[in-house]
DNA sequence: TTTTCAATGTGCGGAACCGTACAGAATATG
DNA sequence: CATATTCTGTACGGTTCCGCACATTGAAAA
């Protein structure tokens, strides 16, 4: 289940579930493009979702990732209706996708749903902010560090699927610098990779090879969104 | 005048105008610090605010760049009360300074007015996750027109009070490096600068030299913020 | 099985930026 | 006016990351 729609007051709850519709996210298919309108909005359940600025050269880096905790489109209820980032789907599964009109009555209507929503886009401010510090600050095998335990804690299990050339298209930096930063941490026993899957063997060990940054957004997420169901 | 109050309908204005008060912004001050909650937001009408990061070992990165055209203070509407960034004056001035209940009353009243903040945040977004992009992938030289150019857009005139050392830290960059940048920019003709005052001499110039960031940047805010009465 | 191709490993020269150190110049202070 | 302080210029070695080239390996397809 989705975090944002578990934690909304039944009688919320139920004036949207009617047109929630769960829809497959095939591994990396595009959500939206920059510049593009919606029709509609995401709500993960297992799936991950990253958004991705991709620059006229070609070449990328990952703003966000998007997990059940979360929603993509948000700027639909901003108002801005598109943005200059692109959405892809990081990791397969599955979302419950909302009409954009639905979701814009919606969150006028109901206050428990807009508070969520709003917090939830802070929470979404800070990651990206953090990105911004840790493209300036930190070396490529803090990046992995961070990066990887932002995916895992979006994903059921300790596995994912993701070939190194994909995770460098994401930091923004060379696929050999990924392979290079990759087997450091394999080396050490912090985790094992083979050809697109990638297992997490010592998740602390991880924490403590990762920047500050991670525990920032992961601090910031817990803060700002509930875990119970909103008054 | 600050553009977001400006395009106010009146009656909206008027809800508001008998709380608003003028107050001046002195340079480097602090409006809040990381962590901590605000009692107000401040619309600044011809000051600089720079948003930023502060890390554990005293390395700095700006986050973002607020001027007349936005506010102060996100998090009071958006619901999590403090964020993880830091507010700095970076050009001295005034701002409209307004009661951290009033506003927050006003976001729930005013549908003009929560329009507004909340498509100004979705602007605030794009200029975050661009900083990321750019820190990413572009030379201190090209981030160097960047912040020129947006500090400048936010500016009366063409000039800035700001030694190499204040901009280094905002670009989270050495001093050395700033003035090497600035030393080459200053060759071509395209600045003019002297012990702390910048003066901008050819704005076609620099936006050639500048990355893309700017200009996609620049859009967004001029895309997403109206410049006349909203309805 | 054999073939093919995607994924990974490795090496090398170069560019950008860092940390450090120090010198000179402009402004502020006494 | 003399002195102190801040700001800017320059240099040098070191590190990280980049661009490129090519070898190797594992897995899927024929």
């Amino acid at each position: 289940m989705n975090r944002l729609l578990a934690v909304l007051p039944k009688a919320d709850f139920d004036h949207i579930s009617p047109y929630l519709e769960r829809v497959p996210m095939k591994l990396g298919s595009v959500l939206y493009e920059s510049g593009t309108t919606l029709q509609h909005v995401y709500f993960p359940t297992d799936c991950i979702i990253s958004l991705l600025y991709v620059m006229k050269n070609g070449a990328s880096a990952e703003i966000a990732i998007v997990g059940n905790d979360g929603i993509v489109g948000i700027s639909l209820f901003m108002g801005g209706e598109t943005t200059s980032s692109r959405a892809v789907v990081q990791s397969s599964g599955y979302a419950l996708r909302l009409d954009s009109k639905q979701l814009k009555n919606e969150f006028h209507r109901s206050a428990p749903l807009q508070n969520l929503l709003l917090r939830y886009t802070q929470a979404l401010l800070t990651q990206m902010s953090q990105t911004a510090v840790c493209n300036r600050h930190h070396s490529v095998e803090q990046q992995l560090c961070r990066w990887l335990l932002l995916s895992l804690d979006r994903l059921p299990d300790n596995k994912l699927i993701m070939t190194q050339q994909l995770i460098a298209n994401m930091l923004g930096v060379r696929r050999e610098g990924v392979t290079e930063a990759a087997g450091k941490l394999q080396a050490v026993g912090l985790i094992h990779y083979r050809r697109g899957k990638i297992t997490i063997l010592d998740r602390p060990g991880l924490e403590g090879k990762s920047c500050e940054c991670y525990a920032v957004v992961k601090e910031e997420f817990d803060r700002l969104l509930p875990d119970t169901v909103v008054a």
